[in-house]
RNA sequence: GCGCAGAUGGCGGAGUGGUCAAUCGCAUCUGACUGUAAAUCAGACGCCUUCGGGCUACGUAGGUUCAAAUCCUACUCUGCGCACCA
C-alpha cells in the first residue's frame, strides 16, 4: 500500500496543505512532529500523533520529533479556556526527559531525529526576534483564531502576552527546521492546525519556499461521542508508574466494538488483509471481543513490550476467570498488624491510608451499592474475618487488590 | 485612570438574608441487565461520623446581623465602555 492510500485507509487525515497525497508517495521528505512537555508523561492521547509518524517513517520519510521545552514553558492557549499555571523550567526538563524516553521506546529502532525547540529557542535575543520573526505576524489576523478569540471575547477569561506569542515560537521552530534540516511538513493533532500554519506562513514571507501541515482528527469513542483518553482513574499515561501495564492494557480492553475497530487501524500497524480478516471474524460473534484483544495485545507491546503485555494479556484471563494468582505488583498490599485486631481486619482505614478507595465516606457508599468484595463475596461491614494469609478485595467489577497478612 | 458587569462544587450554570453542602445539565463512580461492550434503568457524587450529627466551603480579607453564597467595605482577577496615549 501507498503512504497516501495507508493514510487515508487509516483516517489519519483531518485537514492537510497537500492538494495532493501521492506527492508523497515518489518523493522523501522531511518531516517534524512537535510534542508538549507540560505534563510528566505522554497519554494514549499523544499516541495517535506517534502512530502517523511510524507510518510516514515506514515510508521511508524522515522524521524529526521535536520535544516542546520552551513551548512548553509558554503553555499552548490552544483548547484551553483559561491561562495556564506557568510551570517551572525543572518540571518541565524532567518532563521532556520523560517524554524522550516514551518516544524512543515506541518508536523504537526506527529512524528518526530528536531535538528539543529550547535549544536554539532560549539563544534568541528578544530584539532579534522582534524584529526577524514578530515583524511577520499581524495581529489583527492572530486574534481572529477561533481559541484566542474566545479567550478574550464577551465570557473568556483573557490571554496573556506570554499565551499570545505561543504560535509565534512555534511558526519559529518550524522556520528553523526548515533551514537547518529541510523539514517541509509538520504533523500535528487538530487543535494544531493554526499553529502549524504560523510556520508555513512564516518560511513563505521570509523564504519564499511554501512548505505543508498535516493534522490527524481528533480521537472521539463512536459509541458515546465522547473525547478519548479517560479510564475509571483519570487519564491513560504511557508511563507505567503512572498507569500500570495491567491498567493500560485494560484499558483498551475495554472499548466498545464500534470503536475498538477504529483504534485497531490507528493504534497499531495492521496491515489491511490482517485487518479485514480480524473484523469478519470479530462480527461473526462479537462476545469473543476479538478485536479489544487484539487491539490490547499490540498497543501494550508497543508501549511497553512484549513481555510486559503477554504477562498483562495472561493475568485479564486469570483474574477474569476466576484466578487471582497474577495480580500485578501495584496491587498488591501487606496489611501492617494495626490495622489487624485479632482476626478482624479494619478495612475502611486500611484501604482510604492506602488511597485505593479516596475516603472513608466513599467507602460506606460502596459498601452500601454492593459495590465491594471480598473473595468474590460481598462485603457486608467496614471490616471482615480473616480466614487465611492472602484475600481478594474487589472494588466495583474491575479493580482487584491482594491483601496478604 | 474612571465607570459598569462578573468571580459558585471536575465543567457548564441556578440561587440574591434563614428551609443551602447549595435546583438542574454534563462528566464521574456503583448496582441491575449483558459480553470485562454499547444502550437502558436505579442509586451515589465536599470531608468526618458511634448515622443523632459534626466540620470546612460559593474569588481573598474584614464588617453588619441571632443568622450571609446572598447586605457593606477594601483588595485580587476577568470582561465591557469611556478617558489617556498615539
Amino acid at each position: 500500500m501507498k503512504i497516501s492510500e495507508e493514510l487515508a485507509w487509516r483516517g489519519f487525515i483531518q485537514q492537510t496543505t497537500l492538494k495532493d497525497l501521492t506527492f508523497l508517495d515518489d518523493k522523501k521528505i522531511t518531516f517534524y512532529h512537535g510534542f508538549d512537555a507540560s505534563a510528566p508523561s505522554q497519554t494514549v492521547g499523544n499516541l495517535a500523533a506517534m502512530m502517523i509518524d511510524l507510518v510516514f517513517i515506514k515510508h521511508g520519510h524522515k522524521a524529526i520529533i521535536l520535544a516542546g521545552g520552551s513551548t512548553s514553558l509558554i503553555g499552548d492557549p490552544g483548547g484551553k479556556d483559561i491561562e495556564r499555571p506557568m510551570q517551572s523550567v525543572k518540571d518541565i526538563s524532567n518532563n521532556i526527559k520523560n517524554a524522550k524516553k516514551q518516544i524512543s521506546k515506541i518508536y523504537g529502532r526506527r529512524k528518526f531525529k530528536l531535538v528539543n525547540n529550547l535549544d536554539w529557542t532560549k539563544k534568541i535575543n528578544l530584539l532579534d526576534f522582534l524584529r526577524d520573526t514578530g515583524k511577520f505576524f499581524n495581529v489583527g489576523e492572530l486574534i481572529k483564531r477561533d481559541y484566542i478569540a474566545t479567550r478574550i471575547g464577551e465570557n473568556g477569561s483573557g490571554i496573556s502576552f506570554t499565551e499570545f506569542s505561543y504560535t509565534l515560537l512555534q511558526g519559529y521552530d518550524y522556520l528553523h527546521l526548515y533551514d537547518k534540516y529541510g523539514c517541509t511538513l509538520q504533523l500535528g493533532g487538530s487543535d494544531q492546525w493554526a499553529n502549524c500554519l504560523s510556520g508555513v506562513d512564516l518560511i513563505r514571507k521570509k523564504r519564499n519556499v511554501e512548505t505543508h501541515v498535516m493534522t490527524l482528527p481528533l480521537i472521539i469513542n463512536k459509541a458515546t461521542g465522547k473525547k478519548f483518553g479517560k479510564s475509571e482513574a483519570g487519564a491513560v499515561w504511557l508511563d507505567e508508574t503512572k498507569t500500570s501495564v495491567f491498567d493500560f492494557y485494560q484499558f483498551w480492553l475495554n472499548t466498545d466494538d464500534e470503536s475498538s475497530k477504529g483504534y485497531v487501524k490507528i493504534f497499531t500497524e495492521v496491515e489491511k488483509l490482517e485487518y479485514d480478516a480480524l473484523v469478519t471474524m470479530a462480527d461473526m460473534d462479537p462476545s469473543k471481543r476479538l478485536t479489544q484483544k487484539y487491539l490490547a495485545y499490540a498497543v501494550t507491546a508497543l508501549v511497553h513490550g512484549k513481555l510486559h503485555a503477554d504477562q498483562a494479556k495472561a493475568q485479564a484471563e486469570k483474574m477474569f476467570s476466576g484466578d487471582f494468582s497474577h495480580i500485578p505488583d501495584n496491587q498488591v498490599f501487606t496489611v501492617p498488624p494495626e490495622y489487624i485486631n485479632g482476626n478482624e481486619v479494619k478495612l475502611i482505614e486500611f484501604v482510604t491510608d492506602k488511597k485505593i478507595i479516596e475516603s472513608k465516606g466513599k467507602f460506606r457508599e460502596l459498601l452500601s451499592s454492593k459495590g465491594l468484595f471480598i473473595d468474590g463475596t460481598p462485603l457486608e461491614s467496614t471490616s471482615f474475618t480473616k480466614t487465611k494469609s492472602e484475600h481478594i478485595f474487589q472494588v466495583g467489577k474491575k479493580r482487584f487488590y491482594k491483601l496478604k497478612f
